[in-house]
DNA sequence: TAAACGTGGAC
DNA sequence: TGTCCAAGTTT
């Protein structure tokens, strides 16, 4: 029966796959590898919509792998602000660097020539492997391992049945369009497979699905709960000169938010901080610090952070001495969480999010 | 092996 | 408001 999964998905393909730019309509050749690359890093973890004007951004102003290669690596990772997972930017451009100058810009056609590179693990060397050289390879991603714990009613929770997924997946791949494949697999799970409500009435594989049979295709895959997200204060130190700059710093090249610019604060702490204590870590001596009313909320996948600001003052000749490079707050290419401090500024309008309350109760 | 690593949208 | 989750990789 397994042998009948893939014609009757690549069926559904042929009608129902989505347009997406990085993509090659079915039975078209494939779409050049670094296309195919770019969109595979930039959709790990990350959403359609969300990845959608940074492939066009990126693909615009560097157009070829040499290109990437060539940009300074801080450029890359301010055109990448925004998207989350930063090491995924600095792994982008240390790959491109190693095609470009080690691969003379030939992407590997191989899983295991992909899986050398920087920011390529499993998922993304089968994806590439498949899509730009249609190569067999099993491609196993969230989607993917959706569609088949529920088709083989795989009650075992993830991530422990990542194995026999994998199994299943390299047992459905067919030698015949494994690109097309891949990619219906996913959209499968994307747009009918859905994690909440399935919408088995229009899946091809209602027939086989085990779960369905069941009825309890919803409530598959199963996982193993996660711990609960410990909570995390700081206060940031919004210090602007005469003409309105704020003071920013580089964050170190690894870890949290690695290598992109950041707005001082205070360490991020487990309890709220004392009033007294604020000051301890400022960026400036001599600063008289003013309480900013508000606060701001940022979630991480491993912590959220509550966020109060203090505003200062400095002059032009003394804002020089420190270290750090001054921005305009509207202009600053910063990630969220910092944007989310800038947005503390008094007189920082645009608070997007809803953000009723403070003063007058409800109409 | 498990934890670190962002963000925004859906329900 | 809270929880889940999206085309995972690295250490």
């Amino acid at each position: 029966m397994d042998a009948a999964i893939a014609p009757v998905v690549l069926a559904w393909y042929d009608r129902q796959h989505r347009r997406l730019p990085w993509r090659s309509p079915p039975g078209q050749p494939a779409p050049e590898p670094y296309r195919v690359w770019l969109s595979e890093i930039m959709l790990q973890q990350t959403t359609v919509p969300a990845v959608m004007p940074y492939f066009a951004r990126f693909l615009a102003r560097w157009p070829s792998v040499h290109d990437l290669a060539a940009a300074p690596v801080d450029e890359v990772m301010e055109a990448w602000a925004g998207l989350g997972y930063y090491a995924r930017a600095r792994n982008l451009h240390k790959c491109a660097q190693a095609v470009s100058e080690r691969l003379g810009g030939i992407f590997p056609d191989t899983v295991d020539g992909l899986l050398e590179l920087p920011g390529i693990g499993a998922y993304t060397a089968a994806a590439i492997a498949a899509i730009a050289f249609d190569r067999p390879a099993a491609v196993l991603d969230g989607n993917v391992e959706r569609v088949l714990a529920r088709l083989f009613a795989v009650e075992t929770p993830l991530p422990q049945a990542k194995p026999e997924l994998r199994r299943l997946a390299e047992q459905v791949t067919p030698q015949q369009r494994p690109g097309d494949f891949a990619q219906a697999m996913m959209d499968l799970g994307a747009t009918v497979c859905t994690p909440r409500s399935p919408d088995c009435l229009l899946c091809p594989l209602q027939a086989p699905c085990i779960a369905r049979a069941r009825g309890i295709a919803a409530g598959l895959p199963r996982k193993t709960a996660k711990a609960a997200r410990p909570q995390r204060h700081a206060t940031a130190f919004l210090l602007q000169r005469p003409d309105g700059a704020v003071l920013l710093r580089r964050r170190p090249p690894s870890g949290l938010l690695g290598g992109m610019l950041e707005v001082p604060s205070t360490p991020w702490h487990d309890t709220p901080w004392p009033a007294d204590d604020i000051a301890d870590h400022a960026p400036a001596a001599r600063i008289a610090w003013a309480p900013l009313p508000g606060r701001a909320e940022h979630v991480f996948t491993h912590f959220a952070l509550a966020i109060t600001a203090v505003h200062g003052r400095i002059g032009a000749a003394a804002a020089t001495k420190l270290d750090g490079l001054w921005q305009q707050p509207a202009e600053a290419v910063l990630p969220t969480v910092m944007k989310k401090m800038l947005g503390l500024l008094p007189d920082s309008a645009p608070k997007s999010k809803r953000n009723p309350r403070r003063g007058q109760g409800r109409p």
